[in-house]
Order: structure tokens, then sequence, then C-alpha cells
RNA sequence: GCGCCCGUAGCUCAGCUGGAUAGAGCAUCGGCCUUCUAAGCCGAGGGUCCCAGGUUCGAGUCCUGGCGGGCGCGCCA
């Protein structure tokens, strides 16, 4: 590659400078007069040299030797930059390469195999799944597979909180409704659940046992209807999951801490270490030792665990399993639990910092700019099944994609359901099927399209140039977005590639511009053409699948003449 | 009161480890138009980057202090 030539060239002229050690930062300039490559090692070796930055970047630049068909030119500016253009064959020849790459084009290897686990929605088995679950769960799907494109060996985990008082409420809850089905006036405690699921898993219950418990509050009873209504939500959440497209290698129960004894476990190992008290019949843990703002009951006074214990119990037990990277997708709401589960972990020997968190702010949804409410236990929430059914899979995984995890985001279905390009899904999915719209055209294959024998000089429009070097950042992007845990910087280049390529298709519309065609008279033009179209699917598509989404040959157009009789 | 996150165009938001004239989409305005199928295309206007200091060759980006919004501060999860 051109960019690592220019930096080895780079530090040879700096040693011969008498200058070792010094780091070189390559960047790519946005303004393309700055060229394609620019350093500001001029700059920062100012106050080391003792000289004008200017004065030290013309040094270099007469030192420097490069092969000019790779390098144009080189020019000194601005406060002392130094950039460096690139001939447009070296530009323009990582056509042929992305294509040969294919779909492996945007993969590296950073991770070199090594596991990670990636922890993600996690919701409690107390309802439906809500619109903030389904921001986690595109999140934490898409991370998951950056991390895949990146060489991570990628585990993705659900933690099923079923243990707990949350549990109890939800037993009350339905015992409730069970027994208002049989007319007592038993009411919904304060605390608990009060969705209409509620009451359609009682009527359930009720078919199924029939009056069995009438009036009997007894733990038996209690038992078996929770045990009932968490099979019933599991196995909802399960088929709105899969309906979204996310999958979990593996599933952990809470429960299953307690009665395995890793939950005992880990009270006795934080008590042989020193860092456990009782005061006023509880047990606490001294997290404050580890940066927590104050210390916490880990065991209550009636002797059951408090949430965060077996959090703990459950982290070591990642740790265990060999997972030395665990990245857990959270709600901001749940943030206060981040300390505590690291000062459990830390005060049993893990690494500071384990494990590492992505939390992910709110989620607004509006109509025609105002809110739709989303009340979890009032029964008219906004599910993410409701989201799904109304504006489509792909359109929620994008959205919920498209902004950073830590800011607020306001979810605006007028947009989110405007079929054309204004919608930034739309616009790259567009822009995909008119690639493959081109082969048809063309009566050729996507994976038919002539890759050797190809002038790449011919792609001599700035516009095409510049749509190269876009694609030649897929792979970087990919990395960046990875390494920062935020796919949105990945639907950002998407959606910036895919304008790019739909004014490119745009400017050869044939009945204006015939030269300017991808399926230009010239065969020669029209054969580079056809590869740099290839190189944009495979790159669009590449990029859409990183984030779980289709990459259509065509669009579906909506056909309102269908269900629409015309009157007489 | 303390902690975390956010504060960039009318709106929704980008801005990679500080870099050269701060970007995109929507909305607004002005042209064009029916296609290599795509309710389309081209262009324009629009900003004290919340405020005040500081660090330095250079700050939207880093530090300190405010202001505004969200979330959290349970022997709930």
């Amino acid at each position: 590659m051109a960019q690592d030539r220019v930096r080895e060239e780079i530090a040879r002229v700096l040693s011969e400078m008498g200058v070792d050690g010094h780091p070189v930062r390559l960047e790519r300039p946005n303004d393309p007069d700055h060229g394609d490559i620019a350093t500001n090692v001029a700059l920062t070796l100012a106050g080391k040299l003792q000289k004008q930055p200017r004065v030290i970047a013309e040094e270099i630049k007469q030192r420097l030797s490069l092969d000019e068909s790779v390098v144009s030119k080189v020019e000194v500016a601005g406060p002392g930059f130094l950039n460096f253009h690139l001939s447009t064959l070296e530009v323009v020849s990582v056509v042929a390469d992305i294509v040969r790459a294919d779909k492996e084009f945007g993969r590296t290897n950073e991770g070199g195999g090594e596991k990670v686990m990636v922890e993600f929605v996690s919701a409690n088995p107390t309802g439906p799944l809500h619109v903030g679950h389904g921001r986690q769960a595109a999140l934490g799907d898409a991370i998951a597979s950056l991390l895949e494109w990146t060489g991570w060996k990628v585990h993705r985990e659900y933690y099923y909180n079923d243990a707990g008082g949350q549990m109890e409420q939800l037993a009350q809850s339905v015992w409730a409704r069970y027994q208002q089905r049989l007319g007592h006036a038993e009411p919904v405690r304060e605390g608990g659940y009060h969705g209409h699921y509620v009451t359609e898993i009682a009527a359930r219950f009720h078919n199924a046992v029939g009056d069995l418990y009438e009036g009997i509050a007894s733990k038996e009873a209690l038992d078996s209807m929770r045990q009932f209504a968490v099979e019933i939500i599991r196995a909802e959440q399960d088929e709105t999951l899969e309906g979204f497209r996310v999958w979990f290698d593996e599933y952990t129960l809470e429960s299953t801490l307690h009665t395995d004894g890793r939950v005992r476990r880990t009270v006795e190992g934080l008590r042989d270490r020193g860092h456990v008290y009782e005061d006023g019949g509880a047990t606490w843990l001294r997290t404050t030792e580890f940066g927590d703002q104050k210390d916490r009951v880990m065991l209550k006074s009636d002797g059951s665990a408090t949430y965060f214990l077996p959090d703990v119990a459950y982290h070591m037990n990642k740790w265990e399993r060999s997972f030395k990277r665990v990245i857990n997708v959270q709600g901001a709401d749940h943030h206060s639990t981040v300390d505590r589960v690291r000062a459990g972990v830390q005060a049993l020997g893990l690494p500071e910092g384990y494990p590492e968190y992505v939390l992910h702010q709110m989620v607004r949804i509006e109509r025609e700019g105002e809110e739709v409410k989303l009340s979890k236990r009032s029964g008219t929430d906004m599910t993410l099944g409701a989201l799904m059914d109304e504006v489509g899979v792909d359109v929620v995984r994008y959205f919920f994609q498209m902004r950073k995890p830590e800011a607020q985001m306001v979810f605006d279905l007028d947009e989110a359901l405007d079929r054309s390009e204004k919608n930034p899904l739309y616009k790259i999915q567009y822009a995909h099927a008119r690639m493959c719209s081109i082969f048809a055209k063309a009566e050729i294959a996507p994976a038919d399209v002539p890759s050797e024998g190809v002038d790449l000089g011919r792609l001599r429009d700035p516009a095409e140039r510049d749509l190269v070097a876009r694609l030649a950042e897929f792979p970087e992007v990919v990395q960046r977005a990875a390494g920062a845990r935020a796919p949105h910087l990945l639907c950002d280049y998407l959606e910036q590639t895919a304008g790019a390529v739909n004014s490119w298709y745009h400017a050869g519309n044939p009945s204006r511009n015939p030269e300017l065609a991808v399926l230009a008279d010239d065969p020669d033009t029209r054969a580079a053409r056809l590869l740099l179209a290839r190189a944009v699917q495979i790159v669009l598509r590449n990029g859409l699948w990183v984030l779980g989404l289709n990459a259509p040959e065509r669009m579906e157009r909506e056909e309102d003449d269908e269900a629409a009789p015309v009157e007489a």
C-alpha cells in the first residue's frame, strides 16, 4: 500500500536527519486539494528541532525519494503539513483488490482469534421486550459482529435474572389476576406488573389448572404461577429476538448460580479475603476499597442475596470460562452496577476494569413530533415487537445502530416509515440495488464481472477517484468502529458512501450524460466502470451484512394500484 | 448534595488518537426532470460548536469551574 511506502520513507528521512523514534501520523485530509495522505510530523518536530515547521517540512520534502508512479506530488502546505498526492492509477487500483477479496473485504485480524464475550439484552423474564431492549439488541449484535470482522472469536450471551424479588412480584401479579378472574377482589400490589400480558397469562394459567388455587396463596401456588409465567414470557422474548434476527450462543440463568453453589462460594471467597463485614444484620462488601461511592449490602438481613452478588458470581464464572475480555451492553439506567460488579470481581483478584461496559441511553419514540409513550407496565406500551411490525426489522436495527450508544436518541416513526431515500437505510440499500440493476442491464452476474485485463486507468473522473478512495477506507472504518464499540461510525460511512455512489450513478444518466454512464459505449471504459460498480456493491453489501442488514438486489416497490379498485 | 452521560445549523445527529475554510440528512429556498427500474436529480442559504478561564504552534476535540437536560445514588433489579 502507498500508505506504508510513505510511512517507511518518512521514517528513513527522519533518521537521516538524526531524528529517531518520533511518531509519524498519517491522516486522510478532508479537502482533496490537500492530497491523499498528509502528515503533521514537521509540526510536531518543531519544538524538538527548534526550527520553523515549514522549514522542517521543506527539508523532509527535499530528502524524500518516492516512486512517481505511486506518489505524483508532495507539497508543503498551511502551517507545515506535508501533503502527498497519489497517482490516479495507484488510487484506483484498489478496485481490483476489493473485487478479489469479495466477501472477505473489510475483514482484518486484530483479535487474532482470541475469545471475547458480548453480553447483551439480558432482560428479566417479567414482561415483553420494549424498545430499549431493541436498541440494546441491535447495538450488541452489531458490536459482536464488528468484533468478528476484526478477528475475534465472539460469544454472544444472554443472562436471565430469573431469581430474586422481581420474580416474586411477577408471581404475585399473576396470582392477583387469577383470583380476580375467579371473582375475588385481590389487587396487584404496588411495584407489581400491571400489563395486559399478566392478565392473559393468568387466563391461560386458569385454563391449564382450573380453580385449583382459588383463594390459595401458598408457596406452591405462587411457584407454580411464576414458573408458568416465566416460561410464556421467555418464549415470547425469544420469538421477538428471533424475529429481530438476534441469536445467542448461550443463555445463563441466574437461578443456576444459586443452585450450583457459585453464589455461596463467592461469599466465602470475599469473606476469606477480608473485604466483608456485618452491620445492622446484613453482610456488606467493602466496595469503596475499589472505587465505589459507598459500600454495598450483598446479603440482606434475611440471608438472601442482593442482585449484585450473583452478578459478581456470574462474572467470576465468565472469567473462569476463560473470557479474559467481556463486553456488557447495558442500559445506562443500570450504570450503578458497574462499580459494584467491578469492585466485587476485583476483590476476588480479577484485574481492574473487568468487565468492559457499553452503556446506552434511553430511546424516545416520536410520531408527528409527539412522543409516543412507552410505559412498561401500563399495557399500552410500545414493545419491540410492535415497533418491528410497524416499520420493519432492517429499519429498526439500523435506526438503533446509527446513533452512538451513550447519547439519548429520538426514534422518528415518520422518518422510519418513509420509503424514499430520505430514509438513511433505504438510501444505502437503493445504492446497492442500483449496482445490481446495472449488472442485470449488462446481462452479467455480479460475480462474473471481469476483473482481469481491465484498464482501471479509465476511471479518470475525479468523482470516480474519490469514490474509490472512499471504498478503500472500509476496512479501517470497520476496525475503528469495532475498537470504539461504535456501530454508528460504520452507519455514517455507509450513508456517506451511498450518497457518493448515488451521485455517481445519477451523473451518468444515459439520457443526459451518456459518456458518464457506467454502461458507456467505449468497451474499456465500460469494463472499468463495471468493475467499480462491482466494488461498490461489495463494500455496501459487506457493510450491511456487518450490521446484520439485508443487501437487496432490488427494492420492492409498493404497487399502490394493487388494492385500490377504481370507482367508475 | 454526589456520580455517570449528553449539550455542534430551525430539527435529528456525525466529527477517527487536538490539525489546515466545522460536516450529513431532514426542513426551507431556487432550478431541472421521467430514469443504467427506483415518489427522482442539481444547487443555495443557514453556526458566538452552552458559557468562562486554562494547556499549545494549533481546541468542537484535552484540563478546571459554571449553566442546561437525562439517568443513577435501596437490605429493588
